[in-house]
DNA sequence: ACTGAAATTGAATGTGATTTTCAATTTCAC
DNA sequence: GTGAAATTGAAAATCACATTCAATTTCAGT
């Protein structure tokens, strides 16, 4: 409950794609939008399974398929190759902590644009792009 | 032959850490080193396959690791998700062709010291960073 | 509410890159 | 040359995820 944007998002997808609504699709969207965001498949297999006992991995990952061209999430994979679902929005950059894994998100128009300079020297054209910082956040460094 | 450099830093290697010298070792290096860069582990296998008919995909993968614990290669991973094997030198970021699969490596101080303001807006010690800008390269969008 | 065609589900199996296992082979210090 | 330790390679395991397919569920049309 009180996710009830999203929720009529994707029900607008599935109509316009003549899918069907249905509890697992509704229960994984659920556990998804609950996460802090940057979750793995196995951990929302995990969390819907609490309610929905008998739901399977392969339902939980063709439905996170689903919601990323729905466009509610997108995947993401980080140095250790997992695939991580994050809730879709505008554009941003990570910093990733090794010790934790928790995972910031960030933006900066100073690297978009210097980007532009890389892309122009090599005459690139550049569609997307992935930024990452891999390394201690402050509450790991708390002795 | 003509990578006198590398077969010495890797004996030296080898002897620091009581590990042996072999044909097979030997053989992998000199086709990583011929290699433009970016090598994937199957296309170092089947070039070594060549004038090492017995090789093992397990050899050349347990070899790419060693060259990499020996500071002369390191493993990266683009959106593929496929190991690629690049010649270790100093810091740089890819951009990475999406239609041929081209890389290309480029570096930009700009960049870099703009994480470094993201970096401290988040109270985070940066150890390593990926950078990589996917799209399309010149020759590729020559019609 | 009822029906049936089409979509969905989940258990089992497949996949593909890489890793591990292990018996046989090779290296190298003595 | 000898033997202990490292290495090799074929086969099997792993790991995350994709595919298959028979059984179930949804929902538009009645």
């Amino acid at each position: 409950m009180s996710h009830e944007v999203e929720q009529r998002s994707l029900a607008r997808y599935l109509e316009e794609h003549n899918l069907k609504h249905t509890k697992q699709r509704e229960a994984i969207l659920e556990v998804f939008l609950s996460a802090t965001g940057h979750i793995t498949g196995e951990e929302i297999y995990r969390q819907v399974k609490e309610k929905h006992p008998n739901i399977g991995y392969t339902t939980v990952y063709r439905t996170m398929k689903l919601l990323c061209d729905a466009g509610l999430s997108s995947e993401r994979h980080f140095d250790d190759g997992i695939a991580r679902y994050e809730i879709a929005h505008e554009h941003h950059d990570h910093l990733v902590c090794v010790r934790c894994g928790k995972i910031i998100e960030f933006e900066c128009s100073m690297i978009e644009s210097a980007q532009d300079v890389i892309a122009a020297r090599y005459d690139f054209r550049v569609l997307r792009h992935r930024h990452e910082l891999y390394g201690h956040c402050s509450s790991c460094r708390e002795d």
